[in-house]
DNA sequence: CTGCATCCTTAATGATACTG
DNA sequence: CAGTATCATTAAGGATGCAG
């Protein structure tokens, strides 16, 4: 009765997709933008620094199609759509927070291990 | 005396380069892989399945940089590398594990959501 | 405003052969 | 065994123009 097992330290395993999909800092950028309120497509670009365009589109796509992300649009003009988190991508919300989080916190800590390391 | 307050979300914070590293697939494997236990350099090409030889060197080697990750190269012959994490590679086994396990555990959940969008 | 299509450039990864 | 070096391939990313 147990679901199969899977582990996604197996090449094969398709579990290993799902890991690929949220391991990626564009995924994890997002998640953390509309973990406070959803967001716009001009805002989400706004918070996210760096993105292009494209690369929000096709990473809110592929967050969309593996049930992250909800995408709203209205029938304005000019188009207004809004995205934001569902059940099942806020509960990446405090995994992908924390690795912001550590990100930040520790980055002085890995900035001085850089620099020892290129003074070899 | 606060220190200088990083921001991932800023294209041109200097702790993004930090995010980029962490937030990995390849990274969190290795990472997942060695919380378990120091390793060889071959134990890991092992564990961490689908690697290649070439990307789990480079990988290993920016790790190291980011004083994640402390290599020791035994005198022998045939040579033998153990890697095992540093402290601070330590503080990155929760979050980490708990994107692997994010992944495994709700697999089938992203599965069906995948069905649904494709079949529109 | 959103986002698709196209073209182009760069980065990531793979395959193979070779060395201490 | 644990790399390094090289070459080939693939994937990710950026720029631009256009459409609804």
């Amino acid at each position: 009765m147990s679901t199969p097992e899977w582990n996604v330290m197996l090449a094969t395993c398709p579990s290993r997709t799902s890991l690929a999909r949220i391991a990626n800092k564009w995924t994890a950028m997002i998640v953390i933008a509309l973990s406070e309120r959803r967001l716009r497509f001009g805002e989400l670009r706004e918070m996210v620094g760096g993105i292009s365009g494209k690369v929000l589109t096709e990473t809110l796509r592929d967050l969309e199609r593996d049930g992250l992300v909800a995408r709203q649009a209205y029938a304005e003009i000019p188009p207004r759509v809004e995205y934001e988190l569902t059940d099942l991508g806020r509960t990446l919300s405090a995994p992908l927070g924390a690795l912001g989080r550590w990100a930040e916190e520790h980055y002085e800590q890995v900035e001085r291990a850089r620099d020892a390391y290129d003074t070899r």
